[in-house]
RNA sequence: GGCCCGUUCGUCUAGGGGUUAGGACGCAGGAUUUUCAUUCCUGUAACACGGGUUCGAUUCCCGUACGGGCUACCA
């Protein structure tokens, strides 16, 4: 179901890290690519030199791998349609602007930022603010004011200049909108944009509607900050004569604060000690660098199905879907309009899920690399029954060791407080009994040493909350935490009869005195 | 300020002219469990407001309020 005609790009600036909202726009671009049998493309949007981060470009292709949603062409990924950096575009745009001239669809403005600048602040308080349009820029300096020699001689001169679109004076412009339907502005309201600054770099604007229209982009799927600077895109279309062929436009609701007013942004992570960002991001300072969602435990596939219905639903009562299932039931129709908060609390349950759903094979092979030096080297077949028997117990991939160390070490804190009224050391004596009885279990499971402890602690006439607690603060050091029997079944009957050992002096110490 | 977009439980959302307004997270209670967790059950809680249109509006239209975005030689 090859469909070549069918383009979908992510287009990030390398500004720094790139937080979840962005996965989620690269995740709704992949996910429709997939469904509908097109192509998914990285473009690189580095025309901002001022704002170039050293590491984004490459930070952004390690969180898509990390994600598994990589781009079939991009830098680095090949592709017919390259260069995928936009700073390694330049020819093509100053191409492309020379044609804008030409047609007298842009101009030169001479005019330096310091007198524009000087010019809004003049105006800041009147009822019309300073808009560089078609109302100003006959009083402006720049080719349209300007005499032709002046203009020439200015160019001659090395003057620096930028080039703006020529905004018409009175149209309405429709844009349609995948998610909003038509959408219309008007043009006296559009100021007259600038498409190359004077660095020679051309603006977004500019970039983005050429390299769309040379890449064959199909569908622009990006975040609603966009919405109102489609207006000049189309106006860009318009004048380049291919108003016929432009792209399908798709604006995103965007992803707001956890907590308090306005979009997701980079510090509410660190605010709210939470990962907005997909991977961590080692920045010059500390409070430059972030931690992401990988460091924090989530497994990608958990992020990815949390992000998905962050402004999506299926229609269905569904929701957990892997990727395939998502890009199975993704679809533009039911991408929601309003902006949608980021809920923490939300993203750990579908972790949970995914990691009680996942195997304790797949589960062993994911902490391998993670386990603490300090642990002890233990086997595959250990480290996979120690998935099986905490993974309904974690959230997080991190959780595993936080809460399941004693499994690599001895326990270093006894919560004996839960059984500071059930410890005599006469106990010591029935607990020795008891593990020589289980020593007899054969076959040595769960099943026999539980049946084992039943009949003993019927001959002795003992209740099981006598005992049983002592055990799991003995071997586990805490009341949380898998069955008793579990954990015996895995240590055997040598360590078990160690650790209680060691417990049995810390009971002494610390509850009889 | 101007322009544009939006508004269903605290949060993510389904729905759509006549519904007991559904689900999920969270929270609360209960069952199961030697603990914790899982699982299951129950409960909690919403159509922003005001006008129309209509036999009937949460749903359509218009206002208002509120929220969001944009308003740079940033993307």
């Amino acid at each position: 179901m090859k469909n070549s005609s069918l383009r979908f790009r992510f287009a990030p600036s390398p500004t720094g890290a790139l937080h979840i909202g962005g996965i989620r726009t690269a995740l709704y671009n992949y996910l429709l690519a997939k469904k509908l049998g097109g192509t998914f493309i990285l473009r690189i949007e580095d025309t901002d030199q001022s704002r170039y981060v050293e590491g984004a470009e490459k930070y952004i292709i390690d969180s898509l791998k990390w994600c598994g949603i990589t781009p079939a062409e991009g830098p680095g990924f090949g592709g017919e349609f390259g260069p995928y950096r936009q700073s390694e575009r330049t020819a093509i745009y100053d191409e492309y602007i020379a044609k804008l001239i030409l047609s007298g669809h842009a101009y030169y403005a001479f005019d330096t930022s310091e007198e524009l600048e000087k010019y809004r602040t003049e105006a800041e308080n009147t009822s019309r603010p300073f808009k560089y349009d078609s109302f100003t820029r006959l009083q402006l300096n720049n080719s349209l004011a300007l005499p032709p020699e002046t203009v020439k001689e200015y160019l001659e001169k090395n003057m620096p200049y930028t080039v703006r679109l020529k905004v018409p004076e009175d149209e309405s412009i429709h844009v349609q909108d995948k998610i909003r339907g038509e959408v219309i502005f008007h043009s006296q309201e559009l100021d007259d944009k600038v498409l190359r600054k004077a660095d020679g770099l051309p603006t977004y604007h500019l970039a983005n509607v050429v390299d769309d229209h040379l890449m064959g982009i199909s569908h622009v799927i990006r975040g609603e900050e966009w919405l109102p600077s489609t207006a000049h895109h189309v106006l860009l279309y318009r004048a380049f004569g291919l108003e016929d062929n432009m792209p399908e436009f798709a604006h995103l609701p965007l992803i707001l604060k956890p907590t308090g007013n306005g979009k997701l942004s980079k510090r509410d992570g660190v605010k709210l000690g939470i990962p907005v960002f997909p991977i961590s991001w080692v920045g010059e300072s500390e409070e430059s660098s972030f931690t992401g969602f990988r460091e924090a435990g989530f497994l990608p596939e958990a992020m990815l199905n949390f992000l998905a219905f962050l402004g999506w639903n299926p229609g269905t009562e569904q929701e957990i879907f892997t990727i395939d299932q998502l890009v199975e039931a993704f679809d533009i129709a039911h991408i929601g309009k309003a902006g949608a908060r980021f809920d923490y609390e939300k993203a750990k349950w579908f972790n949970q899920q995914y990691i009680i759903h996942s195997s304790p094979e797949n589960l062993a092979n994911l902490l391998l690399p993670l386990l603490p030096e300090k642990y002890k080297p233990v086997s595959q077949d250990y480290l996979i029954s120690f998935c099986k028997l905490m993974q309904e117990r974690v959230v997080t991939i991190n959780d595993f060791f936080e809460n399941g160390y004693y499994f690599f070490e001895p326990v270093h804190t006894f919560d004996t407080k839960n059984i500071a009224k059930k410890w005599s050391p006469a106990l010591k004596q029935t607990i020795q009994n008891l593990i020589e009885k289980w020593s007899a279990c054969s076959p040595f499971n769960q099943e026999q040493i539980q049946l084992s402890f039943d009949t003993f602690m019927q001959d002795n006439q003992l209740k099981t909350g006598d005992i049983l607690p002592v055990f799991r603060i003995g071997l586990a050091g805490t009341m949380k935490g898998p069955a008793v029997f579990d954990l015996i079944e895995l240590w055997g009957m040598q360590e078990v009869s160690n650790r209680m050992n060691k417990a049995f002096d810390h009971f002494d110490k610390t509850l009889l005195s």
